[in-house]
DNA sequence: GAGACCGTTATTTTT
DNA sequence: TAACGGTCTC
């Protein structure tokens, strides 16, 4: 490959970024601004100029969906160079096979090589090699069959340590908020005594109580939470030179995306890695090296999670040459957007613009001015559905060759979805869900994790009680009881008593028989772990232990669903196998436990895709809708009152607009079903006053008659009479006409005269029969 | 030990 | 409103 030949595709500051070789660099990189690119180009100009090895490059994501989009890019760039230098020609233009193969080769000899993805997946890779290396404060150990707990595993062990063990209240210590407490503490490097220090308040030692039995509880089961994932590939550099060394000298590149959303304990792993544990500031060691991180401060959205945008502000003086920015040469700007028409940025860059922590940055459009935004008022959330619903009908006819995989709608919260999907049904438009309740936290697909999940790590005791009567085998509370005691007392994981026949005999009475064959069924997948696939193991578990048979039996619609679920999974495996060079039982769970829903969102996928802000974070879409900008909503009413957080709800806001490439709809509803079915008045967000009002239409009828309405509950009826009486005048087919709640609508049909007139109306793809002297209505024109 | 029923309680965002 | 968890009964 010339290297000039993807070069030339990038502008200056790209190139720039593309073209730095070692020492720190940050890239202030917009919305729209081509990061991705800069980033996939700088991997393989790494690779193909400097003869960097694969092998030595960390690349960090935010999904795994981007980690897969990144290495099949690269792929691509290599098999196109190939192409040309082997065969002559463009990729294209080579045979089916022959271009199966080079894509094959290429995977072989680069891509597979790369260390890409999360900061989870990463580091439990890391973990996979490393952890038995480690040992806490507490001499706690862990060993590389640890399972993954998520959230909500997390959750309940919380919540039992609070109630079961400390016999406390779970109102007064609510587990979200103690786990939110443990995991915060996590992230800032403290362990359970330097919290008690530092909260020495009642309820700060009690949380710091519950935080040291919650680790003592996951080193019993050899589990870690999403936070040690993490925090303990740091702690083992920090503790263990030789380790730490050895990585240092294994990631020469590093390279982070979205790094405005990175927290302490992922900062601190890449500090790590990158000066061998000295200071940033000090650190000048940099041959063949690098740190390369990209971000925008606009677009910080996770702090809930403990992101720091201010790690990024700190970058120039941290790694960085601290010069101011028209001297430094560890700095870059990419202000050029690529994505949206330049009335979405005008409006995205206005509404930045109140923000006060940002660096400041004006996204350049490059691509014409586009459709004017519409903002729609609607009267009800079913009614906004309805107006999403029908604006896609419309576009979509109008632009046959826009598929709906063109289409996004965004909201605040994941329940925003359900009026949506009932009309999308209503319309018989395709739609997919990202995000809410992903598919691995399905009952059926937990259950059979956490057969997987004994088997490869018999201690996780979460695990195995989940699935040691289910389905029913009659093992029941008192069996487990007993057995779970006998297991306390003794000190050794629950499955070691399970195990023993001799002690289940001693302990399980009546169920004795029930446990002893359970047990073997999981020992006899334990002994051939080794010998077999993760998918044999899969399938033989869900064999074994009855658990097809149960839901086949059953019969309900719903296990058939649970059934196809399961298949799914199968396949899911069966994909895993096929991607993955580590195709062991363990690389598959870490795999699951952190995956996301948006790693099944696909290109090309003929459905309009449902999602929400944060969720969207690195998308676009053609045609794009926000939904729900209410006060309350967006900005959400828990950030409401604090400055900060509202700048945060603000750029989340941000972050949708600059999303949208051709056509961006905002819509509210002036009364939303609020928490227990009661209806109330809304508020539009105070956004939308922050955008520049001559470049966004809306239904301004409608709002003028909503405004009358709320001036005065009793001016309603005038309204309905004036309305009325603006109706005296003939109506005839082909008259154009602006509905309060469908919006503009073309007469078709007339029926009757005077008072009994009524008119036929095509509003989009839907036709309604109205009567005009009831009904609120404008002729247009 | 299993299932029915009743009361309570929750809605921010996610790797 | 709906889903979940706990209790009570068979």
């Amino acid at each position: 490959m010339q290297t000039t030949d993807f070069l030339t595709q990038l502008n200056l500051s790209q190139r720039q970024a593309v073209e730095h070789f070692c020492g720190p660099m940050l890239v202030v990189a917009g919305a729209g601004s081509g990061k991705t690119r800069a980033l996939t180009y700088r991997v393989a100009h790494l690779i193909r100029h400097h003869r960097v090895h694969p092998e030595n490059i960390l690349a960090v994501t935010f999904t795994n969906k981007a980690a897969r989009e990144m290495k099949d890019r690269i792929e691509r760039l290599f098999a196109q160079q190939q192409a040309e230098t082997k065969y002559g020609k463009p990729f294209s233009a080579l045979t089916q096979e022959e271009q199966t193969r080079l894509r094959s080769q290429v995977y072989k000899n680069i891509t597979k090589h790369l260390w890409m993805g999360t900061f989870h997946s990463l580091c439990a890779r890391i973990l996979r090699f490393d952890i038995n290396k480690y040992q806490d404060e507490k001499k706690r150990r862990w060993d590389k069959n640890f399972s993954i707990f998520d959230e909500s595993d997390a959750q309940s062990l919380v919540k039992q340590i609070v109630t079961k063990q400390l016999n406390l209240d779970d109102k007064k210590f609510n587990p979200r908020s103690v786990r939110y407490a443990i995991g915060n503490a996590k992230n800032k490097g403290m362990s359970p005594l330097e919290y008690q220090r530092a909260e020495p308040d009642y309820r700060g030692r009690v949380i710091a109580e519950v935080y040291g039995i919650y680790q003592d509880n996951l080193a019993a089961n050899n589990a870690l939470d999403f936070d040690d994932l993490i925090r303990i590939p740091v702690e083992l550099f920090r503790q263990n030179e030789q380790v730490l060394a050895y990585w240092h000298q294994h990631f020469n590149h590093i390279l982070v995306d979205e790094y405005q959303d990175t927290n302490r304990t992922q900062y601190n792993f890449i500090r790590y890695l990158a000066t061998n544990g000295e200071d940033p500031r000090y650190f000048n060691n940099w041959k063949n090296r690098s740190v390369f991180v990209v971000g925008d401060v606009d677009q910080s959205i996770y702090s809930f999670r403990m992101a720091d945008y201010t790690i990024l502000l700190e970058f120039q003086n941290d790694f960085g040459d601290g010069l101011p920015d028209e001297d430094t040469r560890t700095m870059i700007k990419l202000e050029e957007n690529y994505r949206s028409r330049e009335n979405i940025l005008e409006v995205a860059n206005k509404l930045i613009e109140n923000n006060t922590q940002r660096i400041d940055k004006v996204l350049k459009p490059t691509r014409g001015l586009g459709e004017e935004i519409y903002c729609y008022e609607a009267e009800s959330e079913r009614e906004e559905a309805e107006f999403v619903c029908s604006k896609i009908q419309e576009i979509t006819d109008q632009n046959p060759e826009l598929d709906l995989g063109s289409f996004a709608v965004l909201y605040r919260t994941n329940s925003q979805s359900r009026p949506l999907e009932e009309a999308l049904i209503h319309y018989d438009i395709k739609y997919v869900i990202i995000g809410g309740l992903r598919f691995y936290d399905r009952k059926e697909i937990k259950d059979a994790l956490a057969y997987l999940r004994v088997i490869a790590n018999p201690a996780d005791t979460v695990s195995l009680l989940r699935i040691i009567n289910t389905p029913r085998r009659g093992i029941g509370k008192t069996t487990i009881d007993s057995l779970l005691n006998a297991s306390s007392q003794m000190g050794i994981p629950l499955w070691e008593i399970i195990n023993d026949k001799a002690s289940v005999n001693a302990l399980a009475g009546r169920s004795s028989k029930a446990v002893n064959k359970f047990a073997e069924i999981i020992q006899h997948l334990q002994d051939e772990v080794e010998n077999l696939t993760a998918l044999e193991i899969v399938e033989g578990i869900l064999e074994t232990s009855g658990y097809t048979e149960d839901l086949k039996k059953q019969g309900t619609e719903e296990a058939d669903n649970r059934l196809e679920n399961l298949g799914e999974l199968c396949s899911a495996v069966a994909q895993f196998q096929e991607d993955n060079e580590d195709t062991t039982l363990g690389s598959f769970l870490a795999n699951a436990s952190l995956a996301s829903d948006l790693d099944n969102l696909q290109d090309g996928q003929e459905a309009v895709s449902l999602m929400t802000l944060h969720s969207a974070k690195g998308l676009e879409f053609p045609v794009l809708f926000m939904v729900g900008l209410e006060q309350g909503l967006l900005p959400h009413f828990r950030s409401i009152d604090d400055p900060l957080s509202l700048e945060e709800e603000r750029r989340l806001c941000y972050v949708g607009i600059t999303r949208a490439q051709e056509q961006l709809f905002l819509s509210y509803a002036t009364e939303r079903r609020q928490l227990w079915g009661a209806r109330d008045a809304t508020i539009p967000s105070q956004f939308l006053g922050e955008l520049p009002a001559d470049l966004v239409n809306t239904n301004a009828m409608k709002k003028a008659i909503y405004r009358s309405k709320r001036q005065s509950k009793k001016t309603q009826n005038s309204v309905v009479k004036k309305a009325v009486s603006n109706q005296t005048e003939s109506w005839q087919i082909g008259d154009k006409v602006m509905h309060e709640n469908f919006g503009v609508g073309l007469v078709t049909n007339v029926f009757g005269e005077g008072k009994k007139i009524s008119l036929g109306i095509k509003f989009g793809k839907m036709t309604k029969i109205i009567n005009p002297k009831i009904e609120p209505m404008e002729k247009l024109n």
